[in-house]
DNA sequence: ACTATGTATTTTGAATACAAAATTCTGAAC
DNA sequence: GTTCAGAATTTTGTATTCAAAATACATAGT
């Protein structure tokens, strides 16, 4: 038996985000506490403790009286979070250590080719994704920078379970991951940036569909 | 009378940075709740919500069982967060409109040449400076973005009343914010954002030394 | 049928209460 | 004097309670 020595308000934040990512909680509802709580099987305090850490990352709105709600989504806001996250990940490349770059290389060049079978849950494709992404700021010193990352990307998935299926656009995004392997293979740092902000464009635009006009 | 219809964990959230920036609280020092809780004449349920607001902007940590410390400072994290806010920034620049730009160059000039006096209190030149780059931010539409800044921009507040006079990095400071305004003026943002990160980069070594080793 | 108004119910926001940790204090042993 | 064990105290983490605000409902009037 684990005996969990974190605070309940963290725990309930990660599974709040596990259950988020599952897509249980659909964009503009608003939270029950008392039903909520009462699920988790926790008390509405530590319950409201992780709301609001969740609403400092931009996952939940809080309006007073009114309590909390999942953030609606929209074209705007998700263009807007790309372009941060694509920012942030370029700094955080830019002060890596070229020389761990150039030996995560080949690694990241084997995930990203890895994986050809056409038949992956979305959920799968998505942890990979995070886990290729992951190694490849592994080399980051700046801890405020991968804490940020951290907490921008969790106010992304919300539009993670917009997507459905698509078998194209992961072979594209495949082939990006390459390009950008290649790149830091090459000790060709600049080069590999240019291509990681395309990536994120790219992603972007390709789920740029999936989300409702608001 | 001004009825306040913001969530009281709001209201505290502002007070405490308040006092934070009027160097109130030392870094690395810890919270006892009850005590501020009377100090501020509020429970401690609103009072720990606030303070798990600022936790996540850096500004505190927690220990489970320990409670809330203020961050320590040093200087590795300042360079982070110097990195940070001057990535964010320049994107901020970069996803502005160029007309906004050129239309408030001028009065960004006149604000970084406007007060020359030498005698003005550390707290004066942090307002003139956050107001500076409000301004220069003013014409970005990118909500989330700017959002970020205002919390990073929060965890960079424990660092601010570390420094106590100084008259020539001031000078330096505004030197810095005519080049950049001049360089808007001539519609030359690339040259705009290469001077934005030259100021945080100068800011940050003018810092630096301020910074006790850990 | 629709709107408006007043009432009941739900739900949030904040205060209080309580239990478990962590800290401090005390005194004995060496 | 120092160090350790154990009790007393403080402080946190969580649950519960309470009041006020928001919502839902029902009734009366048009």
């Amino acid at each position: 038996m684990a005996i969990e020595r974190r605070p309940l308000r963290e725990q309930i934040r990660d599974e709040l985000m596990d259950r988020l990512t599952r897509g249980e909680f659909a964009a503009g509802t608003d939270v029950n506490e008392a039903v909520l709580a009462a699920e988790l099987g926790v008390s509405r305090t530590p319950l409201r403790e992780a709301l609001i850490a969740l609403a400092g990352e931009g996952v939940l709105e809080s309006n007073q009286g009114r309590g909390f709600r999942f953030a609606p989504v929209s074209r705007t806001e998700f263009r807007e979070l790309v372009a941060i996250v694509a920012a942030l990940e370029s700094l955080a490349l830019e002060s890596s250590d070229p020389a761990h770059l150039r030996a995560i290389a080949p690694r990241l060049l084997d995930l990203a080719q890895g994986f050809p079978d056409q038949v992956a849950t979305h959920a799968t494709v998505d942890r990979r994704d995070d886990e290729w992404h992951g190694l490849l700021l592994s080399g980051c010193s700046n801890e405020r920078l991968i804490d940020l990352l951290g907490r921008v990307k969790a106010g992304m998935r919300r539009y993670e379970n917009l997507v459905v299926a698509e078998d194209e656009p992961v072979a594209r995004e495949s082939e990006e991951h390459c390009e950008i392997a290649r790149r830091l293979l090459e000790d060709d740092l600049p080069g590999a940036i240019t291509a990681l902000r395309a990536n994120w464009v790219g992603g972007m635009e390709r789920m740029l569909a999936h989300i409702p006009a608001e």
